[in-house]
RNA sequence: GUGGGCGUAGCUCAGCUGGUAGAGCACUCGGUUGUGGUCCGAGAUGUCGCGGGUUCGAGCCCCGUCGUUCACCCCA
């Protein structure tokens, strides 16, 4: 074999492509259902977009990005997350100056370059939404449902919700302080020191027994939410109660990028070994301001279709309805071929899926392959069935055949096929 | 970026202490005239990931490389 795909990207080929579209087909339907339209953006940007967006800091931007530069000098970078660029686009196109929320959704592969690992690819895949323009915690509540909605629909079971809040801007700062002096007293290793440099927050994270043992007692953030804040939370909480959503207030959630404030929240699957985290999201309070748009708040989420994929495959909760044709055409020589062809063209116009026999294959073959593709029926055109003008359209299921002329084929199989 | 496992036909894998490759499934054709799902028969397919080394000889040993996988890290 002398080409291979990249490294670490994810394909999908028949048959489980099958799944994957029935897994992002899933995660959209409540998605529409709400109202979000879609945005179909670039999977490009400027660097600096991300930089300053999703934060220099953070592990994303400062050695995840595959950047280069275009023809024209320009630095280019694979988007890596969904929500920065669509904010952009929605500032760009005045969408913020519309009717709030702005609601969008958008589905599309995503970009990071870190060594692969099972559910971490190079290339994946995405579906997200954003809402802008409101602080109404009900709307936290519906962008979470959405998501939950979608794993439901997915008929997923082995998953759970994590939620927290990071607060405002003044309380963060005011955790950071106590926190950084906190882990000044610690004893710990330099890559460790380095992390908590970047990120606080980080240590929370660590999955070392030693390290966890010693932020056990580490000032927690939701204990320094503000009034305003901690009654939002309480609200976002109070109506995911109401809706029945199960949930788990987890203080020392971290999300590696760095717009989060206020409601934040994690959907992770039992069954996935490491890369267990198969959506999130949260609320981005300054992020529309600092990108040139409105100042208003917004919220969004971005669920992991290879991930949820994953999830289904272990819960054996797929699809199993496999590809399936409505009618295969068997011609037998050049003249049925031409009749093969516009009976199939006529019959497709009615969303029937048609198919017909290529290459002049063994009747006994032919037939074997409409059995494979899991024909409703089949149908051979030989020079009999053109000379005499009748056809037998045969039932793959009972193996019974009804003999039906060629004038009026198209009317019997789109009234048989369409009420059956 | 760091560390461990693995890499043989399309797929799942076998290959004894080194002697130039096999099974099952899938695929193609056939079991007499134009009919599938079972059964039977026949057939095609591999530079044994790639490169180098050791050896009279390597799929089996050594080194490198690429890919893959698991974990760290990070996150979807």
């Amino acid at each position: 074999m002398k080409y291979q795909a990249p490294k670490g990207v994810s394909e999908y080929f028949p048959p489980r492509s099958r799944s994957f579209e029935w897994v992002r087909e899933s995660l959209l339907t409540p998605i529409r259902r709400a109202g979000y339209q879609l945005l179909e953006l670039p999977v490009f940007e400027d660097t600096e977009l991300f930089t300053r967006g999703v934060g220099a800091s953070t592990d994303v931007v400062s050695k995840e990005m595959y950047t280069f530069e275009d023809r024209g000098g320009r630095s280019i970078t694979l988007r890596p997350e969904g929500t920065v660029g669509a904010l952009r686009s929605i500032i760009e196109h005045g969408l913020d100056r519309g009717t709030l929320p702005a609601k969008v959704f958008y589905s599309g592969p995503f970009f990071r370059a870190e060594r692969p690992q099972a559910g971490r690819y190079r290339q994946f895949y995405q579906v997200g939404i954003e809402a802008v323009g409101t602080e109404d915690p009900a709307l936290d509540a519906e962008v979470i449902a959405l998501a939950h909605a979608g794993y439901r629909a997915l008929g997923l079971t082995q998953f759970r919700l994590e939620i927290t809040s990071l607060g405002d801007s003044q309380t963060r700062a005011l955790h950071r302080v106590d926190l950084l002096s906190f882990i000044d007293a610690l004893e710990l290793d330099a890559a460790t020191k380095a992390r908590a440099e970047l990120n606080p927050l980080r240590l929370f994270d660590d999955k070392r027994e030693e390290v966890r043992e010693l932020m056990s007692t580490a000032p927690l953030l939701l204990d320094y939410l503000s009034d305003e804040s901690r009654s939002h939370f309480d609200q976002v909480k109070g109506f995911l109660k109401d809706l029945g959503i199960k949930f788990t207030v987890n203080p020392r959630m971290v999300r590696g990028l760095d717009y989060y404030t206020g409601t934040t929240f994690e959907f992770v699957h039992d069954l996935l070994g490491a890369q267990s985290g198969i959506g999130g999201g949260g609320r981005y309070d300054g992020l529309m301001e600092q990108l040139g748009g409105q100042s208003v708040s917004g919220i969004g989420f971005g669920l992991g279709i290879d991930r949820a994929l994953l999830a289904a495959e272990a819960e054996g909760v797929v699809e199993k309805e496999a590809f399936v044709t409505d009618l295969f055409i068997i011609p037998l020589g050049a003249p049925a071929k031409s009749v093969a062809l516009s009976l199939s063209d006529e019959l497709r116009t009615y969303d029937l899926t048609v198919e017909i026999s290529f290459g002049d294959r063994p009747l006994k073959s032919a037939m074997k392959n409409a059995d494979k593709c899991g024909a409703g029926y089949a149908l051979i055109l030989g020079d009999a069935e053109l000379a005499s003008g009748i056809v037998e359209l045969k039932e793959m299921r009972t193996g019974a055949t009804t003999s039906v002329s060629l004038s009026s084929l198209v009317s019997t199989i789109t009234t048989e096929l369409l009420t059956w």
